[in-house]
DNA sequence: TTTGTAAGGAAGGTCTACTAACAAACATGT
DNA sequence: ACATGTTTGTTAGTAGACCTTCCTTACAAA
């Protein structure tokens, strides 16, 4: 073997180059943070807990959990609730517990052209307050007011602290809050974040629509740390997690599925039919809420059955690759359960089974999404849950 | 809209409860581990730099900085090389560098199944020594010796420290080094790094071929930080890089993309073929190694590129949706470039690009791995060095 | 009543990184 | 030649964070 053209060999001589990422150092006020975090998580994910059952599920002393529980009652985001009822030997423990609706996020979700929804939530996703505004074409800076205007209404309704606000827009947006590109509202590298920040005076956080979903899913729904949503609606988009964090990708497109092509000539018993983006054969050609509703239209429940089988053969193909690629645990459906929730969602699972490897294949779950219409603002929520307390 | 069956809401009395993933807390010794894996990143990757340099580069003090130098020279990680050539304004700065050459690390390459291959390394990937041992059909136990003493002697021949060892082997592994499944040794539950610390009393880190060449890929031969590199030899897996992470998967097999079906009856111009998993139409039926040579045999080269490209196209068919989902920044290949470094490769590219929309396709590069047949021995490498040091 | 167990708090110690201040060593301008 | 400014690396002191150890409180079980 010659070894002469070694590349690592020939590179010895100078470093081992690469664009540095921004790699941060650690404080301990950031170790101090993240604990924090850790009995934060705990309360939200296990409910009222002893300082002694939080030392125990963290690993930090009883000592460590006393002080940070200390700093959490004075700050009021946790509350004492007294003895625990039960008795077990020894002394009894003091519960505390997580004040979730003593706080409020204020949410909004754009994904509807026609209308802008928001809400008030509590802590754990309860809705308190529900607002919109129609804003039909409004593009551009005048979209940006809207939404402006609807924060700040959400925020002075709010009878409580306001922790942040969490905003779901379709488009690509970065992990700062810039939205990069949203056709539908004519935002082309718009600093929704930034600008709503300096106006509302509250930490924002901005993310794509398929994303927020698949975080609701995780925080909200019981859905599995590594695992894709795929979001049916007007579009086709997906949200990716991966050992529990969202995949952002490298030009914060991840998820966008819709434009893949999935018809083909040679697709049996298909034809690619024109695509908005300009191609033929997108997955949103056949897997969108209209697309279902249109290939649909007027079959009988046998017919339209066969044809929702057939969509989702081409998805269950499609995703195919990602799921053995990824080791993925779960696949997400969330849309129009009449749709999806039949014998497309049974098409996707055996073609996927069918299409990988054991291995892959055999605990694969693909199931509906858990939560409803409101999945987008829980979502949102879990932005500001997890920017600013830092639960996930 | 009817919100009353909101399964966020239904939840708000009890918490909202998921299986705890084991977050670690962390303590005031474990940012001092980060910081000081930050200060030998900053000299593998930048070479001899003044502590200086590396207080600017990591945000951390000249004080801080220069206390954990300290410790590192102590430890003979690092050298004080002296005064720094050229000369600017001010003080002349003391250049320290990382000791690669005073430090060696044993790896092992088990992807071979007639011979096992090994090595010593410096801390850049230099070969340093060279060994392998025959040891065709060498099964369960009887192969675990075999690496045992293969890297007993490697250990022995090592003229420096040996800061670990590193394992690069085909089959399923989990994080903790157990290899799940490896049918080429007959190893299912092997806990081999355990086994082979307790034997060699050196930190011992194992990972699948596929995913080490892709460390290998990303640290010495400047891959993307979202990529996968795709390994063809006598099977064909993968290896899945997501913000410079490696995707382990649910159950430790993320990446096994060879047993994906991509060839159907009604793919144009191909008929499926039975595969050794027992299926047919496997991407391993075309694309590995042998699969492509016995497709090429005896035909014209211009017919030989026409069945290559045709292959790339299957590949570029069942990467379309991993790179739309994860938003992919390089699809790098691995393995023969007689074979896959021409039309097949070219193939990929245009069959992705084709199928992807453009704010996916457009600025993702496909491309040849830079790493030749001693990548998988340069990933286990990085394996250790990632381990030990906390340099990725 | 005694014994054992568990919760929570107080005191003291170690580790970590920071700020402030300074000396050393050099380039540059007058 | 000499003062000035710049950069480096060190010393000293400070603040934060978590730990270990010991103590008190409060209850169950024997």
């Amino acid at each position: 073997m010659s070894r002469t053209s070694n590349p690592i060999a020939a590179r010895t001589a100078s470093p081992v180059q690469r664009q540095l990422r921004p790699t941060a150092k650690v404080l301990p006020e950031h170790a101090r943070a993240h604990n924090r975090s850790l009995v934060l998580g705990h309360l939200f994910h296990e409910g009222p807990s002893s300082r002694a059952d939080i030392a125990r599920s963290t690993g930090l002393t009883r000592v460590t959990v006393s002080d940070l529980v200390a700093a959490l009652l004075a700050e009021g985001l946790v509350a004492d609730l007294g003895v625990r009822a039960e008795s077990r030997v020894g002394k009894p423990a003091t519960l505390v517990g997580l004040r979730s609706s003593e706080h409020h996020v204020v949410v909004v979700d754009l994904a509807d052209d026609a209308t802008v929804h928001g809400a008030v939530m509590t802590l754990v996703g309860d809705v308190v307050v529900r607002e919109h505004v129609t804003g039909a074409g409004a593009t551009g800076t005048a979209a940006v007011t809207l939404v402006e205007d609807l924060c700040r209404r959400l925020v002075e309704r709010a009878s409580r602290p306001v922790i942040g606000v969490g905003i779901s827009s379709p488009g690509v947006i970065d992990a700062g809050g810039r939205v990069v590109e949203a056709p539908n509202r004519g935002w082309y590298g718009e600093p929704l974040a930034a600008r709503l920040t300096g106006v509302l005076g509250l930490p924002v956080h901005v993310a794509n629509d398929a994303n927020t979903r698949a975080l609701g899913e995780y925080t909200y729904g019981g859905a599995a740390a590594d695992a894709m949503i795929v979001t049916v609606g007007q579009g086709v988009g997906a949200g990716m997690l991966v050992d529990g964090a969202l995949v952002r990708g490298r030009g914060h497109a991840a998820g966008e599925i819709g434009h893949v092509t999935v018809v083909d000539e040679d697709t049996a018993g298909e034809t690619p039919e024109p695509c908005a983006c300009g191609r033929t054969g997108c997955l949103e050609t056949v897997l969108s809420a209209p697309a279902l509703r249109r290939r649909t239209a007027g079959l009988t429940p046998q017919d339209a059955d066969a044809t929702l089988a057939s969509v989702g053969r081409m998805l269950g193909r499609a995703l195919a690759p990602v799921v053995s690629a990824l080791n993925l645990a779960e696949v997400l459906l969330s849309g129009p359960p009449e749709l999806l929730d039949g014998s497309l969602r049974e098409a996707v699972a055996t073609t996927l089974r069918d299409r990988t490897m054991p291995v892959i294949g055999h605990d694969l779950r693909v199931r509906m999404a858990a939560l409803d219409e409101d999945a987008a603002l829980a979502g949102a929520a879990v932005l500001v849950l997890s920017g600013q307390l830092g639960i996930t």
